[in-house]
RNA sequence: UGCCGGAUAGUGUAAUGGUUAACAUAUCACACUUUGACUGUGAUGUUCUCAGUUCGAGUCUGAGUCCGGUGACCA
């Protein structure tokens, strides 16, 4: 037996291996991390790459993972997003430990904040906004003390109480941490902890009339839940210094805070701000819009969470800056569609097929057989009705075709899917010159299953009786914008927003058994792309998105002189 | 202007001082194919610059360049 174990030996990136070292050193036994939205938003993939790694590490390491709402603005929150939230989250396939709330924590954090005053390390100052900003300096000039920095610790005490009881209009007061007025973190220049907001809390009601900031809440929530490793974005590195300093000064369990880049993806943008944009001036149809890069808009549109979590395994995660090709996410979406996803056939511009030779029995109708999936060797099988009427696409048809066209011409021969070898005899056209109809003939030998025909052919084409065909309408949707980074281009973003991607078919024909089509199942219209059913399906009309096309290598070659 | 990050194929990541810098995707060929899909095979293409340390540098040091974040009673 070979001693060597041949193990394939993932790398890890750089939080894996901070976690293995803690886990290695004795620092902690099991690893703790939390998903911390503020309710004021719909989950997009940046949220998804977030959800994937702090619930990843957990399970991967033995810990847990918290939700945890950071609802400290009662301003621009609402419980309408947090439920939003947690189903996003659920069908991402993940599940958290505890659903906590910054708010649940609103006692602690005044009890908190007078500690700080007791010892010292906070005030209360009766500035008001300009007056302090003015006073912050500037990156290359301290700052200048607030007058009202150094009460005594009992009037600040009173003042903080009567802060909280409701004794001061919104503005007059914070309370702020004693720092440093010159300290070269701007964020150390004596930070604002509490604000005085009368505003109704979605969950605290009018309890409270004075509200934490996000660096007098976040830290402390991760500490009070024991979170061990508190991952966030880039933009908060500035604010490790203060999250480790009240941590130290408030002597509570010292969570650390670990900072990643963002996943920016090509050809959208993932601010709220600018997707609360799109929705509010109606450049889509609202966050679930299929072409939004939301987890809800990425659901209609027929992504699975397992390819966006493929996705996010694939991409990683690291410290610098990027922008993500979104034909990465496209990729795993076709891969996993195309083990899942079951064939139809749908015909989007259609042209007749009239066979000649083909008689049909007054009362019958031939019945053939596809396999619902061939990359599934247990597939099941479905029924498709034959006749002498069919449609195929207008584009797999070509009077004078260039080189290597595979598909049908004058004299050439195609296979139609699961069905017979056919040749085009004739080309019908209407005064005008279009092209109505195409009289070919079937080889009756060549029946898939069974072919003795010993006819070979290049092409195989999709098809739907005429007869038999239900109709529906499409929605194929295209990236939503025509740049790769449209927040980086000249002028608004919104002006590369691409007029075209949203196309809609209003009819196309398809096989009956479409009819049966399930909201949670996927399709593949064979040889055209993946769609899903969408929600505005009605008894009198089925609405289908396109979710990705098929990869298509076929590259019409330039025909000469006609 | 200060402070803090970052820079490796087109894109995203890996290589933890030691062969010819790897993987995925993308692109291009070829093969296979009753989906021009899938699958398979191959090819193209990479360490920001300069100097230094070292037998040996993508990795360490210094300087520079470029990119990003940061100066809300938002998070």
């Amino acid at each position: 037996m070979a001693e060597e174990i041949k193990k394939e030996e993932k790398s890890l990136n750089f939080l894996e291996e901070i976690i293995e070292e803690d886990l290695k050193s004795g620092k902690y036994k099991s690893i703790v991390t939390r998903f911390p939205p503020e309710p004021n938003g719909y989950l997009h993939m940046g949220h998804a790459t977030s959800i994937c790694l702090n619930f990843g590490l957990t399970k991967k390491y033995s810990g847990y993972t918290n939700l945890r709402f950071d609802d400290t603005n009662p301003s621009t929150e609402e419980t309408e997003y947090v439920d939003s939230i947690k189903e996003d989250i659920k069908w991402l396939g993940f599940q958290w430990k505890n659903e906590h709330y910054a708010s649940d924590y609103f006692d602690e954090l005044y009890e908190y904040a007078v500690t700080l005053i007791k010892k010292g390390l906070a005030y209360v100052d009766d500035l008001n906004a300009d007056v302090i900003a003015a006073m912050k300096g500037s990156p290359t000039e301290p700052g200048t003390n607030s007058p009202f920095r150094d009460r005594s610790i009992d009037e600040n005490l009173s003042l903080f109480e009567r802060m909280k009881n409701g004794e001061f209009p919104d503005g007059t007061h914070t309370l702020r941490a004693k720092i440093d007025m010159a300290h070269t973190n701007m964020l150390m220049r004596d930070p604002l902890l509490y604000r005085i907001k009368h505003a109704h809390h979605h969950r605290t009601g009018d309890k409270w009339c004075i509200y934490p900031m996000y660096d007098f809440a976040h830290g402390q929530s991760d500490s009070i839940e024991q979170v061990t490793h508190s991952i966030c974005t880039l933009e908060f590195v500035p604010h490790r210094e203060l999250y480790d300093w009240l941590i130290e000064k408030l002597e509570i369990f010292p969570s650390r805070q670990y900072e990643f880049a963002r996943r920016n993806l090509s050809y959208t943008v993932m601010s709220k701000r600018k997707l609360l944009q799109l929705v509010t001036e109606k450049h889509v149809d609202g966050w679930d819009d299929p072409r939004m890069p939301t987890i809800t808009g990425m659901r209609r549109r027929g992504y699975t969470p397992e390819s966006i979590r493929d996705f996010c395994d694939r991409v990683g995660i690291a410290k610098r800056d990027n922008v993500t090709d979104v034909g990465l996410l496209e990729f795993c979406v076709r891969e996993h569609l195309n083990k899942i996803a079951l064939r139809r056939m749908v015909v989007f511009d259609p042209v007749k097929v009239v066979l000649t030779n083909y008689n049909e029995l007054p009362g019958q109708t031939e019945m053939l057989t596809s396999e619902d999936n061939p990359e599934d060797e247990k597939s099941s099988h479905r029924d498709i009705p034959f006749s002498k009427e069919l449609y195929i696409e207008r584009e797999d048809f070509m009077e004078n075709p260039p080189k290597k066209f595979f598909r049908l011409a004058p004299g050439q021969m195609v296979r139609l899917k699961s069905a017979y070898i056919i040749k085009c005899d004739d080309v019908i056209k209407d005064e005008t010159g279009a092209i109505t109809e195409l009289h070919c003939t079937y080889i009756p030998e060549s029946v898939s299953g069974n072919d003795v025909s010993d006819i070979k052919v290049k092409g195989t084409l999709h098809w739907v009786s005429v007869k038999h065909a239900i109709t529906a309408e499409l929605r194929m949707y295209d990236r939503l914008f025509k740049t790769e980074d449209p927040s980086k281009e000249e002028g608004d973003f919104k002006d590369y927003i691409d007029p075209d991607s949203l196309q809609t078919i209003k009819t196309v024909y398809a096989e009956p058994a479409l009819k049966k089509a399930k909201f949670d199942e996927r399709y593949q219209f064979l040889r055209k792309g993946y769609f899903t059913l969408d929600k505005d399906t009605s008894e009198s009309r089925m609405v289908f998105n396109r979710t990705v096309t098929l990869k298509d290598s076929w590259k019409p070659q330039p025909s000469k002189g006609g």
